[in-house]
DNA sequence: CACTTTTATGTTGCGCTGCAGCAAAAAGCG
DNA sequence: CGCTTTTTGCTGCAGCGCAACATAAAAGTG
């Protein structure tokens, strides 16, 4: 199926918190190509059911646990298996498609805002439920200051911030 | 408007991650006498229930599931409800005693590593399993920082580490 | 092409997590 | 002492997460 998206679109600056009313259409269907490019390039299979739960997390661009995409993706055929759907959510992790939201148990696209192995900050809204990435440049570098300070040597930070969404405090 | 608490207790130099040979008869028993001290000063009851979770937390110097915690307190009079533990576990929370490591689903008892509402950074150990709890001075400044730029508002910053502890290094 | 190997999905089942709702017991208070 | 508030016990349940095994689909191989 041909998408109908323009190839050359140039980069836009994404909101870290994307405003109510975006082009969402738009948005999800560059998240998937964007899913298909990197898929491809590390030989990886975005099988339908892959896409499906990406899609799924695509389209609330807030944190969904596991048996609320179940739903989401049930239809006339019946519904996926919760393994089927923890299976995807491992293969969308492992390629960086996807973040999972400890505190919430739950999982959300990830919006890309960050390089490949940087520290991302999750900013989690309580009003609207919403996820934001921040870029954590600053905060990584105090973080490996802290840690060494205790002989710890970190591997994989993990940051997650409560607060109110700047869309929200409007 | 928390303030009225001073710990009167002289600061002892807490190492971050307790060595292995540690007094830990000693060490529990301080952070029991200081639990006391707390709700005494509050106007809270540390109840029998109470103590032993707290005390279960303390033994074991590593989270442990609320199930767990469960296991070790069972003896010959049966054992307490699921809902048991969680009730105080959740009053040993509101009153600083314990925390809830989210990427585990598990609680460890509060090493006191900290002031009272200061950002806490947690280092959890990949090998023996066991929690430190580094103070976040630097890496709090960074962090509201970085929330602002994204026009957020920052309540309740949870920094979970996954890594290597000083002792399982050497 | 048939055949093997690898990968992905479906099915069944179960243990852990966390709490609601109500009842009984214990502690605090006038 | 009665009365209120707090705490604990009991029953039950829904969500989370995955193990173990079976089947199907894709990819590699001669």
């Amino acid at each position: 199926m041909k998408s109908n998206i323009r190839p050359g679109t140039t980069k836009i600056p994404r909101a870290i918190f994307p405003a109510p009313d975006h082009d969402h259409e738009r948005c999800a269907s560059t998240a998937i190509a964007y899913a298909e490019t990197q898929c491809a390039a590390r030989g990886q299979r975005l099988t339908p059911m892959r896409r499906h739960v990406l899609e799924a997390l695509l389209a609330s661009h807030k944190p969904l646990g596991a048996y609320e995409i179940i739903e989401r993706l049930a239809n006339k055929n019946g519904r996926p298996a919760p393994i089927t759907v923890y299976r995807s959510l491992d293969f969308l992790r492992e390629n960086g498609l996807v973040h999972r939201i400890e505190s919430r148990n739950a999982f959300v696209a990830c919006g890309h805002n960050h390089a490949g192995d940087d520290l991302v900050v999750f900013l989690i809204c309580e009003r609207c439920g919403a996820v934001g990435e921040a870029p954590g440049g600053g905060v990584a570098e105090a973080l490996r200051a802290s840690s060494r300070a205790a002989g710890f040597s970190p591997k994989n930070p993990l940051i997650e911030i409560v607060g109110i969404c700047s869309h929200c405090r409007e």
